[in-house]
DNA sequence: TATTTGCACTTGCAATTTGCAAGCAAAATT
DNA sequence: AATTTTGCTTGCAAATTGCAAGTGCAAATA
């Protein structure tokens, strides 16, 4: 995936240059809300990732600033990949799509409490999801 | 592109499989900020997105239910396409979006004014352009 | 210590999607 | 009647995706 060229300068555009894609934001997904951080637990989520995709989509998102590689503190087999400011604040995007969706697509109870909840405050919800993430 | 197989149950998943790509936001960000409705116009549009794609992302769009298709009141020879409701609601999605590129990206001071007056009062801004497209 | 397993990728290749150019029929304009 | 506009479709090369297999190092197990 190319990361470099600009379609317009139209910020919509660069940003899907960035993240419009199948596959990025449910990468930022799992970093925001599932607590993972290692190659293997995004090549385990539901959806299969391809591990060449993966590779790919890890490298885009590094060189666009929106994660960060680094060494796992518990093992040396292990990278650790986790959010920058950047990327944690495409929150807000995530959580208007799921906003949208809850309206649109029959979903789970479980996540159904959770985008309630979110609606209700999105500035705590965003607060306390930032919260967490930074304790780490 | 195929518009009926489902990744996962997730809803970010679900969302991302209607419009996440490329082009389809924007064909979305045209019909809601800057009055294209045909398929010339959005053909035009500073991305240049080929017409075949164009062709089957329009298609994809109107059997997601995004937009509707009908008869151009002007001429026999144009079609006109219209954001159903469905459609407008992406409208938070892509003003958080614009947001975040504000932060991130350079762009036009032009662009720059209305996202500030967008994100100083997010309703009223999300209803002033619900109200221009329902008025036509 | 030897061997197996786990982790983070890379490589090869077929299938799908994209992007470009050309073509086309119906409607509108000259 | 001839030309242009409009909304597509078609053909084809290039790029991207998806799947399977392989690689090299670290870590766990025998």
């Amino acid at each position: 995936m190319e990361t470099n060229k600009k379609r317009s300068e139209c910020p919509l555009s660069c940003s899907l240059d960035v993240f419009g894609d199948k596959w990025s934001l449910l990468i930022i997904r799992d970093l925001l809300f599932f607590k993972k951080g290692t190659y293997n637990d995004f090549l385990k989520s539901e959806e299969g990732i391809a591990t060449n995709i993966l590779a790919s989509r890890l490298k885009a998102l590094e060189e666009n600033g929106i994660i960060e590689k680094s060494a796992h503190p518990e093992s040396k087999a292990k990278n650790l990949y986790r959010l920058s400011k950047k990327g944690i604040d495409l929150l807000p995007i995530i959580m208007e799509i799921y906003i949208w969706s809850d309206k649109y697509f029959n979903m789970p109870q479980e996540i159904k409490e959770i985008i309630k909840e979110a609606k209700n405050d999105k500035d705590k919800f965003v607060k306390q999801i930032i919260k967490e993430l930074t304790a780490e």
